[in-house]
Order: C-alpha cells, then structure tokens, then sequence
RNA sequence: GGCCAGGUAGCUCAGUUGGUAGAGCAGCGGACUGAAAAUCCGCGUGUCGGCGGUUCGAUUCCGCCCCUGGCCA
C-alpha cells in the first residue's frame, strides 16, 4: 500500500452553481459517516441566505454545513483563510472517525485546499486604501507603471487595467520590499494531509443549466432576494465596493435599489451574471486531471455519485 | 378584402444618396496565489423575408408574393 492510499480520506464534490451539488451532497451523508464543508466565498457571509442558496434552516440543522455563517457582511474573507480553517475543521472531522466531504463552487479555494499558497503577507487594509486612493486620482495605468518600476516581472504578467491584481502586486512588494516572484517561490506545504476524492458535476448541455439557472433567480427573487438586501443594508454598514455585495445577484439588487435599474433589469442582469459565473466555474474544472466527472443532467444523478463514492472508499 | 407601418445577428435595433453590414444585450474562448459569486483580456456568430426586374453590381431602387402589427371594412 502506497503511502498516499494510507492516508484519511476527503471527498471533493466541484460544480457550477445550480448543477444540484447541495441535493448530491445531503444524499451522500445519508449513506456514508460524512460532514459537509462548504466550500464558498458567498456563504461565509452572515445574513446573506436567499441570494447564495444557502440551506434553509430545518435543511441545516439536520445536516449541519461547516463553514457557512463565518463573518459579518461589512468583512472580507480569503482564499487563504479559508485553507487554514478548511485544514483545521477537516482535522476534527476526521478526529471523529468521519469523513470530510467539501462540497460547493469556488474552485478557487479548491485549488488552494489541493495545490497549497505561497507564503504572501496578508490583506492590509490601510494600504489598500491608500492604493486605492491614488487610484483615483492618477488610474490604475499610471500604478501599473509604478509597479513596472519596482518589480518588471510581477507588471509584465498583468494588464494595465487589472485593478485587483496590480493593488494586490503594489501590496506585496511595499510589505514584503521584494519582488513578487520572492514570495511566489515560497510555497507552504503543498499537498493536504488527506486522500483527495475529486468529484465534478458538469452539465452535458449548457443550454439546460442556463434554463435552470433563470428558473433559480426567478425563484430567489419570489423568495424575497430585494428584502433581504434592503435589511442588510439597514442591519450593516455597507457599500457597493464590499465583497459580500459584489456577489452575484446581491450587485443588482444594490443597483435596483439605488435606483439605477428596474425590476426587469434586476432580473436579466442578475441571470446573465449568474450565467458568466457558472462558466467561469467550468473553465476551471475543464483544466483539471485526476478529476471524476458526472453529467448533472443525467438521471440519478445522486446514485451516480454514491456508487462511484462507495467504491472510491473501499 | 382595402390602407398604413414593419421584416437586417439568438434578442432589441442602427445603417448602406446602389459597391454583400454594425451597436447594445445575449453567446463563446482565455488569464488567474489572502476580494475569486472577484478582477481582467479576446472573438460578430448574418442566404439583410422570398421570387423576379432595372443595373457592371441590389440588403438598398421597382414589381409581385409571404409573414407580423395597427387602422378601416
């Protein structure tokens, strides 16, 4: 027996959003001694329950989800934070003789669990203002060659129009006062202490997500999406630059309110995002090996899934 | 049945004083290391309703037909 197979097993179940990852994952915990770990960067958020399909209540008391319900609306999470509370939850779990099945869509997080991060300074919010500041009064170009004065290589890979990324780079390279590539190379344990089960739920026909997709936000708004977004803005401090009301369908509800569409707007711009979101969420799976794919359109889906489970445990 | 307004990309429409066409939205492809449901880059996908006529050349002008909407019978 290698060395890798006598390691504890973890479950990875990767989809698009409303490809029906929550039912595969409920129906997987009926049959195997499973805990689910949302792996999201929306459900972290307190309060923000229709929008980002959490389960309801009743769905999460019987089957009760790690890693939803983190932090308040007004803060921010990371990809970074979540490796760290992922490794430490799936610990416990597995302490418990259970199994961790990390079920949900931010691949992004996925490949963090998976491929590890470099060892980078933290967000730094003071700066980032700062940056953010100069920003605005001398656009991003013009960081863009600051940056290209400090570090070639980190400005070369990025376009000058990347404001995420060269304030991310500026950070870096103010905090660290080396270049981006340094840090780069510093790399933390890499591999997770688990045997990684990679499950994917892909749609064989986009057309037939995209429907579904339309038929979710309808139902979102019908289950009161706009009320919930006019008592967070009552409950919290917020506004349109947080991460939490950049998520999808939260951003055009904020827009409608604010009056910058109508309601017929709110509907067609919150699908189409949701839409360019899903297929974002597929270019990354489409790229990953070693990855078990099920056409979530397929009947059965669920007994699928728990056979190909069933013999991946054996 | 008569009159009027239309028929151009998946949708809404612009345009060509005659040289085979372009915007928005939708769609597709790609990049990606502490905001990732984020941020950014790239790509028009078309018998211009049909058949004739005029013309070197018609999506454009003319005739007939078909379809849609409105008004009148």
């Amino acid at each position: 027996m290698s060395e890798r197979n006598r390691l504890p097993p973890a479950i990875c179940l990767m989809g698009p959003t409303a490809s029906g990852k929550t039912a595969v994952s409920l129906g997987l915990t009926l049959r195997f001694p499973l805990e689910i770990v949302s792996v999201d960067s929306a459900q972290v958020f307190r309060d923000m329950d229709i929008g980002t399909a959490k389960p309801d209540r009743a769905t999460l008391e019987k089957f009760p989800h790690h890693l939803i319900d983190l932090i308040s609306p007004e803060e921010s999470y990371s990809a970074a934070r979540f490796r760290s509370d992922a490794l430490r939850v799936m610990a416990q779990i597995t302490a418990r003789g259970r199994i961790p099945l990390l079920a949900g869509g931010t691949m992004l997080y996925f490949k963090a669990l998976r491929d590890g991060l470099s060892d980078l300074p933290q967000a730094d919010a003071e700066l980032r203002r700062a940056i953010d500041e100069e920003a605005q009064r001398r656009g991003w170009p013009a960081l863009h060659a600051e940056l290209a004065a400090l570090d070639p290589a980190a400005a070369a890979c990025l376009k000058p129009t990347d404001a995420q990324r060269i304030q991310r780079a500026l950070e870096v390279v103010r905090l660290t006062g080396a270049p981006l590539a340094d840090s780069l190379a510093r790399r933390t344990a890499a591999a997770p202490p688990y045997r990684l089960i990679q499950l994917a739920l892909q749609p064989s026909d986009r057309a037939v997500l995209h429907e579904r997709i339309a038929l979710r936000f309808d139902a979102m708004l019908a289950a009161g999406l706009v009320d919930e977004v006019m008592a967070l803005r009552k409950k919290y401090r917020l506004h349109a630059g947080l991460p939490s009301m950049r998520c999808v369908g939260y951003r055009q509800a904020w827009d409608y309110l604010e009056g910058h569409c109508d309601r017929a707007a709110l509907r067609e711009k919150g699908i189409a995002a949701t839409r360019q979101l899903a297929k974002r969420q597929l270019t990354w799976l489409r790229s990953w090996p070693e990855v078990t794919t099920f056409d979530c359109l397929a009947p059965d889906l669920a007994g699928r899934v728990a056979s190909a489970t069933a013999a991946a445990l054996a």
